[in-house]
DNA sequence: TTAGGGTTAG
């Protein structure tokens, strides 16, 4: 991506003229108790602009101090619809949760005393309230006024309006207003609403909030004007949606059309990038960060933490962590679940020390990290008793994710019974995950008879997921038990469940290659393959012998070993060694667990070919170098 | 005086 077309960001604008240049002229709230405390020393507190002034000041300033400001608006005589609008919407823009109650009883103060009448200004605050409240009776009653006011057609209160439709969770009520806005406003020619960004961005936003990222996308692409905004509603509607390819796509999109991404584009779209991992673009947003001045605080510095770590590349993870200003639970948490995702077990548990001296309290995410770290390694005694302090001494409620993290600790570590037994006396009810942790544990501990139980258990929970019906399968299948698993192929024949495809991918200079099990698709196919054959040869020189029993088919095994040796981690990886120089790593995301050959493969691979080979699974990440596997083969 | 954000068991 050509980084030269990005310009910095504009500096903020110069502080507008102002009748009292000592108020304007404050920089802190101790300046203002000053010039407070002056005004009314001289009495010039009773000049209701000065007081508008103070009362402006104290509500609506970066400063801002809600108190003082209902303090100063209290004792106004008679508040003039400036100073109303102006306490209304601090407190219907604060996130202290009776606030917005309180923003709408002084709106009804304000029309039943009469002295002043609501104005444009008023509404988008008191609609705000409602937004924030969720509170759809009073919205409506808050429409009417608006419709009775004449101000219907004013871009602003129309947006607010539609917004405060979209935060009741009333699309069709949204979208009604937002056509008849879009469609009258343009008839009578005043300013149109057609061209009311904000309005369009409001409908878009309320469309990705359903998770309707089809129908946000449709109103995006006929958009009249797009700002900045726009894009970053979409980017970040594709991100949370699941859509991780579109919302980088858009990314892209945005910049094709010179749109210059601000924080929050970075803050959106490094998810989507994480969940891909896609390194090479994560580092150029970095990069972007820091030539376009954008600050990177303990949101952004969380995010590029979490990207790095999931891009594979731990070490830069904790260097930006460590160079961090400000750093809040969340960027604690993604460390700590960095770390445990890279096996690095004690780096985990020594972050999760230094948290509390560094003034930040655990959070239950924390504990899912720390869990995870334990599961990880293997650290049944340390993982048992991390779970009793956050019952018992820390009071945290347990989520069923941290009892999947002790199911898997558990039951992978051999004490399948105790694993069940936790399954079966959980507060909570056992979801499909938690199930496939112990089903997954029963398969690394060859015991038959308790995963056919489970696998039992998961097919009436998650009928259509392939999982268990492919596990149960292959551990037929491990025991030689053919007809078994014949039966079990035809069941998932006849219900229509297809094995979730295995899929591979690696990033180069920024593109993402994806391959498939036995891929032919791809441009460099032929190379690809004479690069596997070459593996395979080396492979067996080696005295690498394949290991069918994950195979699901009935089929011989010559042909077993042609479908192993065409697995897509393995075709990635042959694509990254004809296409990088030599020693580069490798980095490549997986979409399931990779298989117990293809693990063996790549620490030879990563001995023979000398290179580093960094692979993330669906839970992991595995480190193949010089023959040997971060995860010390217990995954 | 409108809109937008980061971490989470298998």
């Amino acid at each position: 991506m050509n980084s030269t077309i990005f310009k910095p960001t504009t500096p903020p604008p110069s502080h507008p003229s102002s009748l009292f240049p000592q108020i304007t002229a404050c920089k802190t709230i101790r300046d203002l108790h000053q010039v407070h405390a002056l005004f009314i020393k001289t009495r010039q507190i009773h000049d209701p602009l000065a007081a508008a002034e103070i009362l402006r000041f104290y509500a609506l300033s970066a400063h801002r101090n809600i108190e003082w400001a209902r303090a100063v608006f209290n004792h106004m005589q008679r508040p003039n619809c400036f100073s109303w609008n102006t306490i209304i919407r601090a407190l219907a823009e604060s996130s202290v949760d009776e606030h917005p109650l309180e923003a709408l009883l002084l709106f009804s103060q304000m029309v039943s005393y009469g002295f002043v009448g609501p104005n444009r200004f008023t509404f988008p605050s008191v609609l705000k309230a409602c937004a924030k409240m969720g509170n759809l009776g009073v919205g409506k009653c808050v429409h009417g006024m608006v419709v009775k006011f004449g101000l219907d057609t004013d871009e602003f209160v129309v947006s607010n309006l539609v917004r405060m439709y979209v935060m009741c969770k009333v699309m069709e009520d949204a979208h009604l207003l937002f056509s008849r806005s879009v469609v009258v406003c343009g008839h009578l020619n005043e300013r149109k609403q057609e061209g009311n960004v904000v309005l369009w961005n409001v409908i878009v936003d309320g469309y990705v909030r359903v998770g309707d990222v089809r129908a946000a996308r449709v109103l995006f692409d006929k958009m009249p004007q797009r700002s900045v905004v726009s894009w970053n509603v979409m980017i970040s509607g594709y991100a949370q949606n699941g859509f991780f390819r579109e919302a980088i796509d858009l990314f892209r999109d945005m910049q094709i059309e010179n749109v210059y991404p601000n924080y929050v584009t970075l803050v959106s779209v490094l998810p989507a990038i994480s969940r891909l991992g896609a390194l090479e673009l994560g580092k150029w947003i970095h990069l972007y960060a820091g030539k376009n001045r954008i600050e990177i605080d303990d949101v952004l510095g969380s995010a590029l933490v979490d990207m790095y770590s999931k891009c594979g590349s731990i070490e830069k993870a904790l260097l930006v962590f460590e160079k961090l200003p400000k750093r809040n639970v969340i960027t604690w948490n993604a460390i700590i679940s960095g770390l445990a995702m890279h096996g690095r077990v004690e780096d985990a548990l020594d972050y999760f020390k230094k948290m509390e001296p560094a003034g930040v309290v655990p959070s239950d995410v924390t504990y899912i990290g720390i869990l995870s770290a334990c599961s990880h390694a293997g650290l049944v005694e340390q993982g048992r008793s991390f779970f009793n302090r956050m019952v018992n001494v820390i009071s945290l409620e347990p989520r069923i994710e941290h009892y999947g993290c002790m199911v898997d600790l558990l039951g992978r570590a051999g004490l399948l019974e105790e694993a069940e037994e936790l399954i079966l006396n959980m507060p909570i009810q056992p979801d499909d995950v938690t199930w496939k942790a112990l089903l997954g544990a029963c398969k690394k501990q060859g015991n038959i008879d308790m995963g056919k139980r489970v696998a039992e258990v998961l097919m009436d929970l998650a009928p259509h997921d392939s999982g268990s019906y492919v596990a149960l399968s292959n551990m037929y299948a491990s025991l030689g038990n053919w007809e078994a698993v014949a039966k079990v192929r035809l069941q998932m024949k006849d219900m229509d469940i297809r094995k979730d495809p295995g899929g591979s991918s690696i990033e180069l200079d920024g593109v993402i290659h994806e391959f498939v099990v036995e891929d032919e698709s791809h441009p460099r196919a032929r190379e690809i393959h004479s690069m596997l054959e070459e593996i395979s040869n080396q492979l067996s020189l080696e005295g690498h012998r394949p290991d069918t029993t994950q195979v699901l088919l009935n089929m011989d095994e010559e042909e077993k070993q042609s479908v192993l040796h065409y697995h897509s981690e393995k075709i990635a990886t042959a694509f990254g060694l004809i296409s990088t120089a030599p020693q580069t790593p490798l980095r490549i995301v997986k979409n399931l667990r990779i298989c117990e050959d293809c693990h063996s493969s790549l620490k030879l691979i990563s001995k023979i070919y000398e290179r580093m080979i960094i692979v993330r699974d669906r839970k992991r990440f595995h480190h193949f170098e010089q023959g040997l596997c971060s995860c010390m083969d217990y995954w």
